[in-house]
DNA sequence: TCCTAAGCGAGACGGTACGTCTTGTCTTCCA
DNA sequence: TGGAAGACAAGACGTACCGTCTCGCTTAGGA
């Protein structure tokens, strides 16, 4: 028996593609990975690709988008509703050391810097729902920078922690993230 | 009179390969520029350009070094010899207000984050220079990441000032950069 | 119905290929003739023609061997088993009679004396079979050199002819190469 | 003193290019040497190449015509007046055997085949005059075809030769050469 | 004796073709 | 019926030559 239902066989398929593409972004780095290299190491058609994804960016977005999800449960289940950025920032590096590997695909220069667009979308976005609330127009500095400033910071750390191999447990990352933007904050909310 | 020296024509290719290509940066972003595209844009032969350069990223990196070399001048010509870093970044500010065209082309997406890169490399040699005296290995964060997060946070800032069209002036740019980086530095030095 | 199976699309590649190279070398000679007209007039993509061909002078022999086994079935289908060399030939003028065209592009000054090169050593070949049981080694003149001399001079002729427009129909050209070559060669055999 | 005239400069120039050529045509064919090749043995500039030559095949045959310059005077200085075709054919392979280091060059595959067009138009002029006054219009085998076939005949022997190294004296090509074409021709004129 | 014109090397240049590589589309075949 | 296999048109890549075009250097033969 062991019949493989059509949408087990679509998942295998897809997850055999993430898998061959992390292995050679960590080979050569991610500008460097071709279509064609995909899907010989993944032993797959090449309309099966073109049937799944549109182009190798979109392939890497899609695994981008699993990581996030996965990042999302460890946020919501550890946590406590209302946290405040180094409340996220920790759950970050804690995250990315989970999934080392990954992430140094990803990540920085290999990742060809697609990550970091998107990942700064996405931690934008939380961090303005947490500090939205405290802030005012009339502060110096426009909410927008704010965000904008602390996103790229935390990802910035994030990859030169990737790069240097977690030199740091995460606990001591997310202080130091704490130590140098936390000041700043403060003394405008004050 | 008007002769053309071999290396005032050498001169010459160089500048409207540079031209053409920031250009076509600013038409499509530096991933979508091929060499086809330049050098058709440039009307310079095939041979040509590779006789001069690499490949396109070598174009670019020399288009970015010129620039750097104006920003050099830039900073000896009119500050005192001891900077500290937000003199230094003031005049990042009012170098890129003065070349807004090829700061547009060269910085954040559409170039392709190939300059950030370099300008990180760049800069965090000068900032290390202007910390170094006064940092010691005791304090709780390395030098290395300081100087790290600076370089990021000002690249950071700059990209989304030219992004978003330079709505304030350099002043209040640079006045904005301190805010977000200086308390955070003094509270370590105190 | 009309489906068409991969080895109709690849057999149906080669012959636009033929074609195409064929119309070229009237139009402008062999050494005239670049990859880029072929697959240009061909309509076919660059790689194909590479996965297909090493480079435009294997297109040709490829034509070439078509050529030739047609010939080669002519040969068998219409003459006695043991023929002698000027049954050979006839068959040549023949058959070069019935395809003209092709000819005219191959043959000569046109052929870039490609064809000349193989057909000379197919010819020989036949030719020392049909020789060699009546020659010994004590003879004045080698077999070698005779074989030679009779390929050279039948392809010389055939060459003379085509281009000039078959003025003779093929049994005159055939009994003027007889007329040629025969009596030395019946002098030797005396 | 040892000054060098203009003129004396332009020989040495011209004789440069041809021993760079022949050298380069025995070392890999004709076909494959370029432009490129032969000036740099030379040590030439690109502009004075062109200056001299209109490309390559033109150099080729300059140098082809010296040589048949010096067969001409070989010709008239050795035989009498009036020649038959096969006293000419003996002072071909003379001169074969006398500057064989050419020869091996410019004849057969090596010489690109290049050179045999052009001995055959001298050659079929020379044996046209030998042969016209003997010839008339009523014949079966037309003069023009005869003397196409002479000078054919003759230069696949020579060819054959030339590729062979030398492997028989002169005279004894000659008289092979007699053997193999003058039946007919006689059998003709009876 | 100067100087002017020519021969030359060097090599930058716009162009064209090469043979290779990758893309995204499409069709057939098999399980 | 979905996926493997792979042919295909398209077009960019980096390399190799082409033929044209300056440019300075050298060196002669005439002023």
């Amino acid at each position: 028996m062991e019949k493989e239902s059509p949408d087990r066989r679509i998942q295998r398929t897809r997850k055999v593609l993430h898998a061959a593409l992390i292995e050679l972004i960590l080979e050569k780095g991610f500008d460097k990975v071709t279509v064609q290299d995909v899907i010989q190491r993944a032993n797959v058609g090449r309309s099966t690709f073109y049937s799944h994804y549109k182009d190798i960016e979109d392939l890497f977005l899609s695994g981008f988008e699993n990581l996030w999800s996965l990042f999302e449960q460890h946020l919501t289940g550890q946590s406590v509703e209302k946290a405040g950025v180094w409340d996220l920032s920790l759950v970050v590096f804690q995250h990315a050391q989970s999934y080392t590997g990954v992430y140094r695909a990803l990540v920085g220069k290999q990742g060809g810097n697609l990550m970091s667009t998107h990942m700064h979308k996405y931690l934008s976005a939380l961090m303005r729902e947490t500090l939205k609330d405290q802030w005012d127009a009339s502060k110096q500095v426009p909410l927008e920078i704010v965000v904008h400033h602390l996103a790229s910071s935390l990802i910035a750390l994030l990859t030169w922690w990737v790069e240097h191999d977690l030199p740091y447990p995460p606990e001591r990352m997310n202080a130091i993230f704490q130590q140098l933007t936390q000041p700043a904050i403060e003394s405008m909310l004050a």
